[in-house]
DNA sequence: CGCCAGTTTGACCAAGATCAACGCAAGTGG
DNA sequence: CCACTTGCGTTGATCTTGGTCAAACTGGCG
């Protein structure tokens, strides 16, 4: 288990941008991701469970090791955000405050790394760089939102999806073909769409033989350059 | 030492969150307020100057002392998306990485002090609590960003503005009268709404009588509640 | 085999975008 | 000091995108 900590893949898994692994391997800081997983403890959830719910007190945060998990806002009425997917290696649940911003929820059968905070906070004082490394990881995060607000407030629903097809090979490089374990509705969710213009966008997508459907929960990238005019139109 | 982590006070006035002159008195963080501001220089800005552009060489974060500051996203069509206003008191710019995230512009004449990096950075060697408290501001901004792709994703015109004209009393406390230095078109890129969009909206709570537009730059709130119940619909 | 949840498809509708004209107030220059 | 310009805001008419409602389809799974 710690041999996956001495190789670079994790690291950059774990930051899940490409910088980060070289920003790391260059610092020698290896050995403080190993203390964190000393700290950690793996947990599993079915499909569907809750892993917290929005107000919940936050007393550790995680690391996602396999399945996809979603942070969700609920309004009043049912309406529902998704605030973010995190897939297998990126972390979520580092909440501030008293109360947890988003419930977080698992797509599919995930297995996940939980961290507490208190014993984070007993790490940081022993080794004040991890909270650096903390803040980073947030300020991409934020990053991360940044961008998606812009999708939200700019573009229309052909350019969301295929910015989302793109963010996920990006995020999780699996070659042409892409597993989406989430429903059409996360999907609309995600990005401020309803299930049934997602199932359209992505069926007219088919139809221009950009993608290939060859099951529900699963795409093929057939023509990536036409994706990438879509998505920064 | 852990115990002072978890105290939100420092975090809260510097995000100038109404509580903040008590927080600050009890707390008893000045000190390290007084250290940052020994590494800060004030700089002022003409209204719609540029403070640094998107993919610039983030060496630098700011806090705002008066006026207003957008954080931009373009487009390459034009496009454009606000990310964040920020107010007196505020922080921005604390980016990671190689690039600035966003551009950062004046709305109106401002001042604002500068921190850089690089005296940040020696200042946390020094005081590694300084880098928890930059870490938990970060999280306050992701929870705002996460706030705000709720309302992107999920909510109309009216309740957009309703949310926008609450969180503005909130941010800044200035009882009913709302002064709004932004233009409309900036009020609609920040909520991905058009200017018409936002003048017909404002127009229809004054016909309500929920506000009134004593002038261009300048709004009284004259029905909380209907707002509130508009915002959260 | 039949059920059920999720998906797709179609017809219709409405919110907000777009296009265009006009109003208004703050400069600007003669 | 006043005509002129200019930029922003408002208002109205029309159009488009994506939402809504409803029905049919599909693939797992008991």
């Amino acid at each position: 288990m710690l041999k996956r900590f001495a190789n670079r893949g994790f690291v950059e898994s774990f930051n899940s941008l490409p910088t980060a692994a070289t920003a790391v391997a260059k610092s020698g800081h290896l050995d403080e991701l190993i203390v964190l997983e000393q700290i950690g403890a793996r947990r599993s959830f079915a499909r569907e469970a809750e892993i917290y719910a929005e107000g919940d007190h936050p007393d550790c945060w995680f690391r996602v090791i396999s399945g996809t998990v979603r942070l969700c806002k609920l309004l009043a009425d049912g309406r529902r955000n998704i605030a973010e997917f995190l897939h297998s290696g990126e972390f979520f649940g580092l909440d501030d405050g008293d109360e947890r911003f988003c419930s977080a929820e698992a797509v599919d059968d995930i297995i996940i790394m939980r961290f507490p905070k208190s014993a984070t906070e007993r790490l940081i004082a022993k080794r004040p760089e991890l909270a650096m490394r903390l803040c980073n990881l947030t300020l991409r995060n934020l990053s991360r939102a940044q961008e998606r607000m812009m999708l939200l407030g700019c573009m229309s629903a052909a350019e969301r999806i295929a910015s989302f097809l793109l963010e996920l090979t990006e995020r999780r490089d699996l070659g042409r073909f892409l597993d989406l374990p989430m429903t059409r509705r996360d999907i609309g969710d995600y990005l401020g769409l309803t299930t049934e213009t997602v199932s359209r966008t992505l069926t007219a997508f088919k139809r221009d033989g950009v993608i290939a459907i060859p099951s529900m929960h699963r795409i093929e990238i057939r023509d990536r350059e036409a994706l990438e005019a879509l998505a920064e139109a």
